[in-house]
RNA sequence: GGCCCCAUCGUCUAGUGGUUAGGACAUAGCCCUUUCACGGCUGUAACAGGGGUUCAAAUCCCCUUGGGGUCACCA
């Protein structure tokens, strides 16, 4: 196994939204593989028929194409090893789980779910560990043959011998060991004829040939059964990688109730997937430099699982915010713009088509400014609309006796010497409050108060060249109507 | 409660026996500046506690405390 080539899965259940828990450990996944000149396999666990969500798969699918966290291998793209949906391998698992009850690792358990509740609740006035107790355990072959034969409903147990050690290496925690006494014998093949994750999770990894598990946290109390299920089968035990979990800002496991958790949330509220991608693959690791600043592609080649951290990590949105500015900042105004016309499109402008070479030209003047797209429009939709209104506190304080009759001023001052340039605009100004001995900037306050409603933005003379001559000495004669 | 895992600034982390405990986000101040930002500089801020081992411990061991996960015919 040591000389293969690995192969990593993701290994979901489709609850109708990828969690950004779940990005991260797919993103890790993805970078193990790709580092690694490996396999990435998604796997779908619908084994629940109960929480059966429609479309889920692809939404699912979609959110990871969205963070470029692509698949090798799964549903629609067949390597040999599929299905890749848990519910098409229904006979699979059925037989394999039989073979098992021959080999007498596992029995049929015939017990009602009242009966089990009764047992809970008793264990649990005695103050004992609630724990299955091996009643079915005992039925003769031919009792079990008799109970099938009448149809009776039945799960399939795993048998799991008290006084055993159960120890395993994990990359990122080291050994760890567990006592089979502290198992229960817990069901794999369920009334439904569905596998439990337990035994699917083991058939699947080992018919797909995955080396490497790596998946959250979560799952390490649960390994021990899994290692103990291997071993019945005779099959080579995977390498294990446990990751610390995402966590809320009170540390407990990431949820819902204390903010978003699916992926296609941060989405819609404007984060960029290569923001989120950066942010995930830090929560849990770093390469031990000072480099914060990643591309997908980066990643791929500093990452490795024996740098991934124990503990669990605050998800802080602070810090997602800040990557995404960094990355909208990386890009090149033109991209910029694609992204700008589309989010546009969300806008409630009353305009929302501009041309390309306008929106390059609102970009360059925003870009340094925000750290959301839409933010482009919602703090400058003056490129987009004239001011509805003129900010108050800001009027109060730049606009002087003399504002109204500087800005006329320089309104014919532009009439006569403006071509629209960056320098003419200037120039214009200059004169204006040369001639009337004040600063520019009792001329320049009031004209970006005129050109835009708002006290801030980028350069008064970078707005009025975007704006244009005319539009922009428009705006200043509604403006001096309101002195 | 049983079992398991974890423990460096508010947050993400560097650190693998000898460092003025470093960086980033956030935060405060200053500079730049026509505004707002960007950028630059500076500041506040951490080894949970107690025992060992060692000439020397954030680093190794033990205990305590704290936090988390998990104990389903869910994954």
């Amino acid at each position: 196994m040591i000389n293969e080539t690995p192969r990593v899965r993701f290994a979901p259940s489709p609850t109708g939204y990828l969690h950004v828990g779940g990005l991260r450990t797919a993103l890790y996944n993805y970078l193990f593989a790709k580092k690694n000149n490996g396999t990435f396999v998604l796997r779908i666990e619908d084994t629940d028929r109960n929480r059966y969500v429609p479309g889920a798969v692809e939404n699912l699918i979609a959110a990871l194409e969205w963070c470029g966290v692509t698949y090798d291998e799964g549903p629609h793209k067949d390597g040999g090893y599929g299905p890749y949906i848990q519910s098409e391998r229904l006979e699979i698992y059925q037989s394999l789980c039989k073979e098992l009850v021959e080999k007498k690792k596992a029995y049929y358990c015939f017990c009602t779910p009242e009966r089990l509740d009764a047992l809970k609740v008793e264990q649990e006035k005695a103050g004992q560990q609630k724990k299955y107790d091996k009643h079915c355990i005992h039925l003769s072959d031919a009792e079990v043959a008799d109970r099938l034969a009448a149809g009776e409903r039945y799960v399939i147990r795993m048998s799991i011998l008290d006084g055993q050690s159960i120890e395993f290496d994990d990359i990122v925690r080291g050994h760890i060991s567990f006592q089979s006494d502290t198992l229960d014998d817990q069901v794999l093949l369920k009334g439904d004829g569905y596998p439990t994750y337990h035994l699917a999770n083991v058939i699947d990894d080992h018919q797909m040939k995955i080396t490497h598990v790596i998946r959250g946290e979560e799952w390490l109390p649960s390994t021990p059964k899994h290692v103990l299920l291997y071993q019945a089968f005779g099959w080579e035990i995977p390498i294990f990688s446990h990751l610390p979990l995402l966590l809320n800002p009170d540390r407990s496991k990431l949820s819902k109730r204390q903010g978003d958790v699916a992926v296609e949330d941060y989405k819609s509220k404007g984060f960029l997937p290569e923001a989120m991608v950066n942010f995930v693959a830090l929560l849990g690791w770093t390469a031990g430099d000072d480099k914060e600043f990643y591309q997908l592609n980066e990643l791929v080649q500093a990452f490795s699982l024996e740098r991934v951290n124990k503990s669990g990590a605050v998800f802080d949105l602070n810090k997602l915010t800040w990557l995404n500015a960094e990355h909208l900042r990386k890009k090149s105004s033109p991209e910029l713009a694609v992204l700008l016309a589309k989010s546009l499109q969300d806008s409630d402008l009353p305009v929302k088509e501009f041309t390309t070479e306008f929106l390059v030209s609102v970009i360059d003047a925003m870009r340094e400014r925000v750290e959301f797209i839409h933010e482009v429009w919602k703090n400058g939709s003056y490129f987009f609309q004239r001011p509805a209104a003129y900010d108050a506190a800001v009027k109060t304080k730049r606009i002087t006796e003399k504002s109204k009759k500087l800005m006329e001023e320089y309104i014919a001052e532009l009439q006569q010497n403006c071509d629209g340039s960056k320098e003419s605009f200037e120039h214009a100004l200059h004169v204006v409050a040369e001639k009337n001995e004040v600063k520019n900037a009792e001329l320049i306050h009031p004209l970006r108060l005129a050109l835009s409603g708002v006290g801030g933005g980028p350069g008064v003379y970078d707005i009025a060249v975007i704006l244009g001559k005319e539009e922009s000495i428009e705006r200043i004669n509604i403006f001096n109507e309101t002195l």
